[in-house]
DNA sequence: TGGAAGTCAATAAT
DNA sequence: ATTATTGACTTCCA
């Protein structure tokens, strides 16, 4: 039923032309490369998402998990939320697909989703529960889901794929020598996107540096994150000139470390109400058990246990497991030493004890009886950051009980 | 003003 | 070539 685009097929002479007219895509910010020639054809084409709340007949053949369309879940009504989905289903359904038919994240995000290549990487990779979604971050499920309940759309989605690659072959041999065919107008705006489009017109624009913090800079980092979730703009401060980076670098990363573990913590959530029976083993203390012992661990083993590399914590962590970031804060910390002293700074003021110092050499040290230290330190860094969300949460924040 | 959520896009890893 | 990671940025909200 509902296609996406209903673009049919087109004439066009290199391809350019698809079948999907990729959903409404709007740069918020940087104005791109070849921004100016239009790279993403704005088309208008309606998000699915909006235009028909998905009936019931969504649940067709793609066999997208749809529970009964239990009216807005709260969030106030708004067009796209008007039922539970299991996002983690649906995500599964969609790689799967994907896979079968070999089709790249990127062009699936730019025809289907609207979104780039690593941000469908994400979504696939680690999909949040529905309910922590904001009506924003539920959109692109509506249109996953939307994209499932009709064949027609991965096939229509195939060709396109096919076209790109058979063009970009085609540049490949014959563009050798920066032909022009692109500098009148860019090939098939699916290239928008991609890299390649910098490399033939890198005047216009000043490809933006991307700042790699090495290892000893996340290093302290993550200790500074276990003494201080929320660190005050003065500590902010002096992790900067410490480390010798930009405040807004450390104040970045802040915000994103917490973003990302919280992420986890969510899907960790859900996985741990999939299993109750894990529930029963663990026992004990429901935060920690619950928050970011062992699921979390788990779930990154697999999935980017290898990639922590530069790390040590790669390293010590292999002792235990997995790498989360949010198991990497704990387990990370500092080395050695900090267990029983984290533990202090954990409630107390611990200004003074944030310590950037040596970022203990990872070369060596293994993982120094890693169960015990790990694990208290995980759970230390957990509590801490669980209290902190819940003096918020009960509107009693003190600040001198949380910030230095 | 600051934090969260959502993304982008550079680039590292496969 | 494709996917995963991650620093930076935008938008929204309290």
């Amino acid at each position: 039923m509902q296609t996406f685009y209903s673009k049919a097929l087109q004439e066009s002479t290199q391809g350019a032309a698809l079948l999907f007219t990729p959903v409404h895509y709007i740069p918020t910010s940087t104005p791109g490369p070849g921004s100016g020639s239009s790279p993403v054809p704005l088309s208008a084409s309606p998000l699915p998402t909006q235009q028909s709340p998905a009936g019931p007949e969504v649940n067709g053949s793609g066999g997208a998990p749809s529970p009964s369309p239990s009216q807005s879940e709260g969030t106030g009504g708004s067009v796209s939320d008007w039922e539970d989905m299991d996002t983690t289903e649906i995500a599964r359904q969609i790689k799967e697909q994907l896979i079968k038919h070999n089709i790249g994240q990127r062009v699936f995000g730019h025809y289907v989703l609207g979104l780039s290549q690593g941000s469908v990487s994400e979504i696939l990779a680690r999909p949040k529960p529905w309910s922590k979604l904001t009506i924003r971050g539920k959109e692109p499920f509506h249109k996953m889901r939307q994209f499932l309940s009709d064949e027609q759309n991965i096939l229509a989605l195939r060709t396109i794929q096919g076209r790109q690659r058979a063009y970009l072959k085609r540049r490949h041999s014959s563009l050798s020598d920066s032909r022009s065919v692109d500098g009148g107008m860019a090939g098939p705006d699916f290239l928008q996107s991609s890299s390649p489009q910098h490399q033939r017109r890198p005047q216009l624009y000043q490809k933006k540096v991307r700042v790699v913090l090495g290892p000893e800079e996340k290093e302290a980092l993550k200790r500074a994150y276990q003494e201080k979730p929320y660190p005050s703009p003065k500590t902010i401060e002096e992790l900067a000139s410490q480390l010798n980076l930009k405040t807004s670098t450390v104040i970045n990363w802040f915000h994103n470390y917490r973003s990302r573990i919280r992420r986890e913590l969510f899907i960790e959530e859900i996985q741990a109400a999939g299993s109750a029976t894990a529930a029963k083993a663990g026992e004990g203390d429901s935060w920690d058990g619950t928050e970011s012992d062992g699921t979390v661990e788990g779930r990154h083993g697999r999935h980017r246990g290898a990639s922590e590399d530069q790390d040590m914590e790669a390293r010590v962590e292999a002792g235990v497991s997995g790498g989360s970031p949010a198991q990497r804060n704990c387990t990370t910390s500092g080395s050695a030493g900090p267990v029983s002293s984290s533990h202090n700074s954990l409630f107390g003021p611990p200004e003074a004890g944030l310590s950037l110092s040596a970022p203990s050499r990872h070369t060596s040290t293994p993982a120094r009886n890693p169960r015990d230290n790990t694990l208290r330190k995980k759970k230390a860094a957990n509590l801490n950051n669980i209290i902190h969300r819940l003096e918020k949460a009960a509107g009693k924040e003190d600040p001198s009980e949380w910030e230095f």
